[in-house]
RNA sequence: CGGGGUGUAGCGUAGCCCGGUCAUCGCGCCUGCUUUGGGAGCAGGAGGUCGCAGGUUCGAAUCCUGCCACCCCGACCA
């Protein structure tokens, strides 16, 4: 394997999946369409858990655990829902297995232990846990319902990509119920908000919010609100979704409530939710040719200390220097590793490091104990200044501070500056082909307009901002009255 | 499921057309010494049913048949 990465502007695919593999993120597994997630992946994925978590406790949620598996006869209830995702869904029929007569040592499926009833793998859980819900609703006093969960699903998708699409994917997934249709309309806006606010402020990712059009909406919504992000190739990456269920579950599991007025009516409902996939958008926005760059709020090591020292007497005079920097940092609530591997020479840490994203690295050698200073480098600019070792402890926590919003705004500034109006569809795939990102473009609001220009470009219609402006136009690809311009772009 | 391709050490690969000291090279791994301010050098070493099963042949990684797996391009998709 050659040491140097793959650049990202030569194929972008390769650059990826490399990436992936060589900051220690994720690999392939043996299992078809599956990922494993290593622990410095599996680090990252957790600090983006625990500050949903937090957000959804502020905003009155709770988490609780529904079963993997749904019967088929629940999992059929809601129609759309169910088509929707029939085709990709993994499907439990038997309970046992057997020695196998004909070749022994192995097993074979027990044909007797067949099930009655076949078991979906949850490709997500709107069926099994309305079926609960049923039990749970009777008044207008047990709602609302504000429960999340965080699980793994299944979708058995023909073609999969690490972090992007996978078969198994873990996800936190909300499921609410409320005694009207405001209160529901109100709780999609909330968390799709809420989902943007985390994407920008903690992972650095700007988002744009809509609302998807028909044929891109979820399979038993009303309506599907998202947050849509641009990633460096110009492509657009769906982030989170946002679902008002309206009455669609509850009129298919027949969940009712008694109204204070003495009425008897159906329940609404909400569902959201973000993925693993989050981490491919993460990497694929801020990322380089040197590797990961990670933003500091979600940086499992914000600064590495990187020791270069000749013989053991050095190394422990530099020891001394590192720890106390480090105990320093860490009472301010900044990680740190003090890299004293001696087997690796310390141009190999800087690069290991480099690829692994970490926000900044610290050098001490010789020359900087003499000088009570240490050489700092940031991973996003990849510049080097040299520090007085007493300015530490005040100078890292607000630099942690200026990258993470510098990732921000530089990411921020390449999405707007891939937002491209047109106003004709020579247009429309001329920058989509030649510049990429999002075309914002007048569209008639028909399935046929979108399904046509799908075709002939490939780019899908991502969602309808809520900032777009109601104003009078044409369709880009059918002339036809438009009231405002959607974002359409190719997608993963 | 259509069209194309690939399976050789932990990873990446050469060899396959034209069968015969061809199992090659790089990375990684182990041991030792020297190194350490941007992916270390030298010396020695371990590691392979050449995807699986048949067949052709004196002889198969190489040719033939079947199977399996994976990848890329479509359809599907958080």
């Amino acid at each position: 394997m050659s040491k140097k990465l793959t650049k990202r502007s030569e194929d972008y695919s390769k650059w990826y999946n490399e990436l992936v593999v060589r900051a220690d993120l994720a690999e392939n597994s043996a299992v078809r369409g599956c990922m494993i997630i290593k622990p410095y992946g599996f680090a990252i994925w957790e600090k983006m858990k625990e500050e949903l978590d937090k957000k959804f406790k502020a905003t009155g949620h709770q988490n609780a655990y529904f079963p993997l598996f749904v019967p088929k006869s629940l999992f059929e209830a809601e129609e759309k829902n169910a088509e929707g995702f029939a085709k990709e869904c993994a499907v439990v029929t038997h309970y046992r297995l057997k020695n196998n007569p004909d070749e022994p040592g192995k097993l074979m499926v027990d044909p007797e232990a067949k099930l009655e009833e076949e078991l979906v793998v949850r490709p997500t859980s709107e069926a099994i846990i309305w079926s609960t819900y049923k039990n749970w609703i009777q008044s207008y006093r047990d709602l609302p319902i504000l429960i999340n969960q965080w699980a793994n699903v299944v979708r058995w998708e023909m073609r999969t990509r690490l972090f992007l699409r996978t078969a198994e994917f873990l996800w936190q997934e909300g499921h609410t119920a409320h005694a009207t249709k405001q209160e529901a309309l109100d709780e999609t806006l909330l968390i799709n908000n809420l989902y943007a606010d985390f994407a920008e402020n903690f992972m650095a990712i700007p988002v744009i919010r809509g609302v998807k059009s028909e044929s891109e909406r979820f399979a038993g919504a009303v309506d599907t609100h998202c947050i849509e992000a641009l990633m460096q190739d110009g492509k657009a990456l769906q982030a989170g979704t946002s679902h008002f269920l309206g009455q669609n579950f509850a009129k298919a599991f027949d969940v009712k409530f008694a109204t204070s007025e003495g009425g008897l009516e159906h329940v609404w409902a909400t569902s959201w939710g973000v993925s693993t996939r989050l981490m491919g958008a993460l990497i694929m926005t801020h990322s380089d040719d040197n590797g990961l760059v990670l933003p500091p709020n979600l940086a499992p090591i914000q600064v590495v200390i990187v020791p270069i020292y000749k013989g053991a007497d050095q190394l422990e005079e530099i020891a001394k220097v590192a720890t106390s920097i480090k105990e320093n940092l860490e009472e301010k609530g900044v990680s740190v590793k003090f890299d004293d591997r001696d087997n690796v020479k310390p141009g190999f840490k800087f690069n290991d490091y480099e690829l692994k994203g970490v926000p900044l690295r610290i050098a001490i050698g010789p020359k900087d104990l003499e000088n009570n200073q240490v050489e700092l480098a940031r991973r996003d600019t990849l510049e080097k200044s040299y520090v007085p070792q007493s300015e530490l402890a005040d100078l890292i926590p607000v630099l942690l501070k200026e990258i993470q919003d510098e990732l921000y705004h530089k990411a921020k500034s390449f999405r707007d500056s891939h937002i491209t109006e047109v106003n004709s569809f020579e247009e429309f795939k001329e920058v989509l082909s030649n510049k990429g990102g999002f075309v914002s473009a007048h569209w008639d609001g028909t399935a046929a307009s979108e399904e046509a220009i799908k075709k002939a470009t490939k780019a899908t219609i991502r969602c309808i901002p809520y900032a777009a402006v109601e104003e009078e136009g044409k369709c880009v690809f059918s002339g036809n009255v438009s009231a405002k311009r959607v974002l359409f772009a190719k997608a993963y």
